[in-house]
DNA sequence: GCTTGAGCTAAAGTTAGGTTTAGAAATTAT
DNA sequence: ATAATTTCTAAACCTAACTTTAGCTCAAGC
């Protein structure tokens, strides 16, 4: 269970694509645990690629950093995953995916039943309250694309 | 056409949800020009909610302050959005949102025909060059989830 | 006319996910 | 042995989209 020589941060760098600098940061945010040879430069497991890789893909599914953090801690230490332990985030992505896809498709039937209706003073518009699951932190408008019903009656007062 | 009274900033804070300081950093990124009275505070036109709240909407749908100051730009500058208007910007919001559920799909798909394949060393996993559309702005990997070929072919040599 | 609330500006701070810079030390190549 | 690369750390910088703070001024209520 010797460590091997491991490799260099230049070599992760070199096969997955991504800055060194992106390495330094992703150990700072506890995403890979490399050791220190000893002239203090970092050492990594040949495996530590793949770690790269899932976070790389991981971030395309939309995940944070802190997110990705958590699905590694549930993968084995220093081996390889097996196609158990891939198999199970997986899974965890489809339903992330399927819930993002859900709700854009959602979006858009809004946004087909609104194409067309002019959306001038609709309180009852589809596009009413859209932030379902994907919306921000903010609290959102509580009338979308419209005051609310009565106060906004008046046209242009004084044109 | 005297511009009536103007309604303050308070007020559109209010009927939009939005905060203060955000309805003035849109004004800072040219999404909204109000005047200003006697005193040197901002007026508004009322139908300017309906600005803000299009600006939340489109925000939702994934566009940047720039690219919705480019949509606001086509909108007529003091009147009301009319239906055409409208329906000319939801249709670009269509294409948009058409174009993110596709890509969404097929990551999917890519996704369905890799779990359980283990992806332990897999050039040709069916992730393997995931950024259609959606990327980010870096490079991204050349081989997802695992190794080049041949240079990873060698177990956790000295185990 | 006084007090309180709303609004003003400029500048700094925030979060995420990094990059850039600077100067020093280690490693590799010749 | 020397030169050229890499790597190291710490700190500053970057973008987007805002928020917060400080110190004032304006407007409204009684």
């Amino acid at each position: 269970m010797a460590k091997s020589a491991g490799v260099a941060i230049g070599y992760l760098s070199e096969r997955s694509g991504l800055a060194v600098s992106a390495i330094r940061y992703y150990e700072t945010q506890g995403l890979l645990e490399p050791w220190r040879n000893a002239g203090g430069q970092r050492r990594f497991h040949r495996a530590d690629i793949r770690r790269l890789s899932f976070i790389m893909i991981a971030q395309q599914f939309g995940f944070s950093l802190p997110e990705i953090r958590g699905f590694l801690k549930t993968l084995p230490g220093g081996r390889t995953p097996t196609p158990e332990d891939w198999a199970r985030i997986s899974t965890g992505f489809r339903d992330h995916l399927d819930a993002r896809i859900e709700t854009l498709q959602k979006m858009r039937d809004n946004l087909d039943g609104c194409i067309g209706c002019g959306c001038l003073s609709l309180p009852k518009c589809a596009l009413y309250n859209p932030q379902d699951q994907a919306a921000k932190k903010g609290k959102g408008p509580r009338y979308l694309m419209g005051d609310s019903p009565e106060l906004d009656a008046a046209p242009e007062k004084g044109a």
